[in-house]
DNA sequence: ATGGTCACG
DNA sequence: ACGTACGTGACCATT
């Protein structure tokens, strides 16, 4: 759906002349209610971002088809001669500003909007807003057309559920009542003696004027209601006549109204120069030109806070100086960006929103990033939270968020000294965002086609097995359903309930496995859950999100983890399935471009080698230096036997040894996983860290001084606050500590592979070659390279990988290419 | 909005 | 006696 804002401009000017205090040029001109209007104006653009804009002026002043000017002059002043002179400047900023002015003359600025309202509902595919002060429109109200009705305070949004809400009528009947009330203001007589309240109860009883003056239509009325209608029924029905908006207004092309115009930014610059808005006209000729007129000292490396939102930017260069420039063209606002170092909330949205590449762009701060390090537990870092956190007032427009950025900067740049986190924040967190905008931007292609019909083949197959579950089950229910499920297995066939989950019986997969055998329905369970599972997250709604050229666009969330990873969103790119045989094949249609390949490269048993980094200890260092296999090696000291006789299934028990180790162990876990008795599972990890001692001093250390600093930290000084370590409740106080084992090693791992991509993308552009970073799955990277760049993309890859960090033991990264991500990996 | 389930590292 | 491996995001049903 596309949108369209339609202004009562003569209302708006009105309200914005007696609602602002007078202004004028040293000329004398007044210039208040352009003022006032061009807010008004900016504030709607900004909240509604409307792909379309008209604004409808009477053409004179107020007219009214049945009075004779005498008369007329006779019931309303005249407009002020101070608001007269400023309408044609209202006229030229809406322009400017990108609105289509409609005049009609002999149509009140009403019968436009009401004209152009219907054109937009006739489409079917315009939503239609409607700003005015003018309650007379709220008859246009329908569900496509919303009446913003301008109040002192706030605007009321009136769709038609608000309207019949408030008034106990509907949109159309409105018409009706204003027949029976009038309007003095508007010289509509209506039916003498019958006020708002009763009008509105007579047509919300009868439905409407023609029932109400039909047969029978007063019964049940008072007489003294009953005399005043019968009275005034001639009143009443010339009354309907002149409140009706007419919708017929000749106000030419339909086709004009829905063609979008660019804000004209060197008209609205001159039209502000000659109402001397000088704030904004300084500013913007600052961003035009090399110079920033009125910064005493402002030289070009001294960061400004910048903030960028909707259709102005604001700039604090000094505490308590503040700048808004209203829509500055994004060419000026790069050039700007080239120019000065800014201190910015959340960088890599301020790129993408400009489509440009970081290079050449000096990002000093950024108040969001730096938040997150200093608590990277909080689900969002708004700026406005942000602010009150450290005891600002809630900035309310871009240019008091540019203040705000500006103190944030102060405050937290020594926040982030006192916990050592400055050189993560400037040389990790900043340039990686910007290699995040830039990944983002190009996104990642998929075959949607290719897509689609791997989803009708798994919806097939979906019906078919939920039609044996229902046969078997004896009758339909929904299988998605884990309550009507858990009745079905456990209540109707009888079958032994495992575990309990807050709400009923468990029926995961780990559940029904064990259920396997009582009842082949479980079969068919398992499998549909898994077709299902395929078809709704990675079917239909992966290949809706392509854009014309076929590319995803993930977001590559930096502030979205505890422990420093990247998280993936809209669409999550990295949880595509790899494991099942199934779920894999749909990464046959993760495809390069043509003329490209796929480069992946991903880092093997990194968190291991950082454990091993981490903890010194030397004889699981010596393993990974002489290049051992690791879960080979720690099934040969484990299990006690020579590595040579290590058979698949003690490296798989040793494999879930390490996985342990890294998560923060216990025995019971261990011993679930790998379906041996506690005890067991007990040993293995005794030995393991009687093998290990170094891991195990370590883990015990980490543990230690998490509980008394409350944090951990990696290798990089990166935080992670753990106040579960303080908790009374010992579940609680186990994660904890489970968490402080894990948060270092996950974290470590993340700061290294981010100082990859960093060096992976400054790389590649130094080299020259055409290949692009364009995933990022916590341990792998992804390049799209040229066919003849790609060997040696590939080389580069994993030599910057491996070269990313040095630590006591080798990094190394496994490297392959192909057409799609299955044949790349 | 929350919980259950399941996809990934 | 108790609960029980780290970090995510999407979808569906239910409230």
């Amino acid at each position: 759906m596309k949108k369209m804002l339609v202004v009562d401009g003569n209302s708006m000017v009105n309200r914005a002349f007696f609602g602002i205090r007078p202004l004028s040029t040293k000329d004398g001109l007044p210039t208040n209610a352009v003022f006032g209007f061009l807010s008004i104006l900016k504030k709607h653009l900004d909240a509604l971002d409307p792909d379309y804009r008209v604004c409808a002026f009477d053409v004179h002043e107020p007219t009214f088809r049945h009075l004779s000017y005498a008369e007329y002059k006779g019931n309303r002043k005249g407009m002020p001669d101070e608001l007269k002179a400023q309408m044609p400047y209202a006229k030229r900023a809406a322009a400017a500003l990108g609105f289509l002015i409609l005049e009609c003359p002999g149509w009140e600025a009403d019968d436009v909007i009401g004209t152009v309202a219907k054109r937009d509902d006739d489409r079917g595919d315009i939503e239609t807003y409607i700003l005015t002060g003018d309650r007379d429109s709220l008859q246009l109200i329908t569900p496509a057309t919303t009446v913003l009705l301008a109040k002192t305070k706030e605007d009321i949004a009136f769709t038609p559920a608000v309207f019949t809400e408030t008034y106990g009528i509907t949109p159309a009947q409105f018409v009706d009542v204003k027949a029976l009330m009038g309007d003095s203001s508007d010289n509509i007589p209506g039916v003498a003696g019958i006020g708002e309240k009763t009008a509105l109860k007579l047509i919300a009883e009868v439905g409407s004027l023609d029932a109400l003056y039909a047969e029978g239509g007063m019964e049940g009325q008072t007489a003294g209601t009953v005399k005043k209608l019968e009275a005034g029924r001639e009143s009443a029905y010339l009354s309907r006549d002149l409140a009706e908006i007419r919708r017929n207004a000749p106000i030419g092309d339909p086709e004009v109204l829905w063609q979008t115009r660019p804000v004209d930014a060197d008209a609205f610059l001159a039209l502000c120069g000659e109402l001397e808005f000088s704030e904004i006209v300084s500013v913007q000729t600052a961003l035009t030109t090399e110079e920033l007129p009125g910064l005493d000292g402002f030289t070009s490396d001294t960061p400004v806070a910048f903030v960028l939102s909707g259709e102005a930017a604001a700039l604090c260069p000094e505490e308590g100086k503040i700048l808004l420039i209203r829509y500055p063209s994004p060419e000026s606002v790069i050039a700007f960006l080239r120019r000065v170092p800014v201190v910015v909330h959340d960088f890599k949205t301020l790129l993408r929103t400009l489509h440009i590449p970081g290079d050449g762009i000096r990002c000093a701060f950024d108040t969001m990033l730096a938040a997150y390090l200093l608590n990277p537990g909080k689900s969002r870092y708004l700026l406005p939270e942000l602010a009150a956190e450290y005891g600002l007032s809630a900035p309310e427009d871009p240019a008091h968020e540019a203040a705000a950025v500006y103190a944030l900067w102060e405050s937290m740049g020594e926040a982030l000294r006192q916990s050592g986190e400055e050189q993560l924040l400037h040389d990790i967190e900043i340039p990686l965002s910007a290699v995040l905008s830039e990944m983002e931007e190009t996104g990642f292609r998929i075959d949607p086609a290719g897509i689609r019909s791997y989803a009708a083949e798994l919806q097939k197959q979906e019906t078919a097995l939920a039609e044996s579950v229902w046969f078997k089950a004896g009758h339909t229910f929904n299988i998605n359903s884990p309550k009507q499920l858990g009745e079905v297995l456990f209540d109707e066939l009888g079958l032994p309930a495992g575990r309990k989950t807050k709400t009923g019986w468990s029926t995961d997969a780990e559940t029904l496995e064990d259920l396997r055998p009582y009842h082949d329905i479980i079969d068919d369970i398992l499998t549909y859950r898994q077709v299902a599972k395929l078809r709704g997250t990675y079917g239909e709604p992966l290949a809706a999100q392509a854009d014309e050229g076929g590319r995803i666009h993930t977001r590559l969330n930096q502030t979205g983890t505890a422990t420093g990873r990247l998280a993936s969103s809209d669409p999550n790119l990295q949880n595509i399935p790899v494991r099942g045989e199934l779920g894999r094949e749909l990464r046959k249609f993760f495809i390069a471009e043509d003329g490209y390949l796929l480069v992946d490269a991903d880092y093997s048993q990194i968190e291991l080698r950082v454990l091993a980094a981490l903890a010194e200890d030397v004889n699981m260092k010596r393993a990974f230096v002489e290049g051992e296999d690791i879960h080979t090696a720690v099934a040969a000291e484990v299990f006690h036997v020579d590595p040579d006789d290590v058979t698949p299934d003690l490296r798989r028990r040793a494999k879930a040894v390490n996985f342990g180790i890294v998560y923060g162990i216990g025995d019971f876990s261990l011993a679930k996983d790998l379906g041996i008795t506690r005890r067991q599972a007990k040993q293995y990890i005794e030995n393991y860290l009687a093998t290990y001692s170094g891991v195990s001093a370590y883990l015990d250390k980490t543990v230690e001084e998490a509980k008394k600093n409350g944090y951990t930290t990696t290798l990089f000084g990166r935080r992670r606050n753990i106040p579960e370590l303080k908790s009374s409740n010992r579940n609680l106080r186990n994660f904890g500590e489970r968490v402080a084992m894990n948060s270092p090693i996950q974290g470590t791992a993340a700061d290294v592979i981010k100082i990859a991509m960093i060096r992976v993308n400054r790389a590649l552009k130094e080299s020259g070659l055409d290949a692009r970073l364009i995933m990022q799955v916590h341990d792998e990277l992804i390049l799209e390279a040229r066919e003849d760049c790609a060997e040696e993309a590939g080389e580069l890859l994993v030599r910057e990988m491996e070269r990313a960090v040095t630590l006591a033991v080798p990094l190394t990264a496994d490297c392959g290419m192909g057409k799609t991500w299955l044949d790349a990996k």
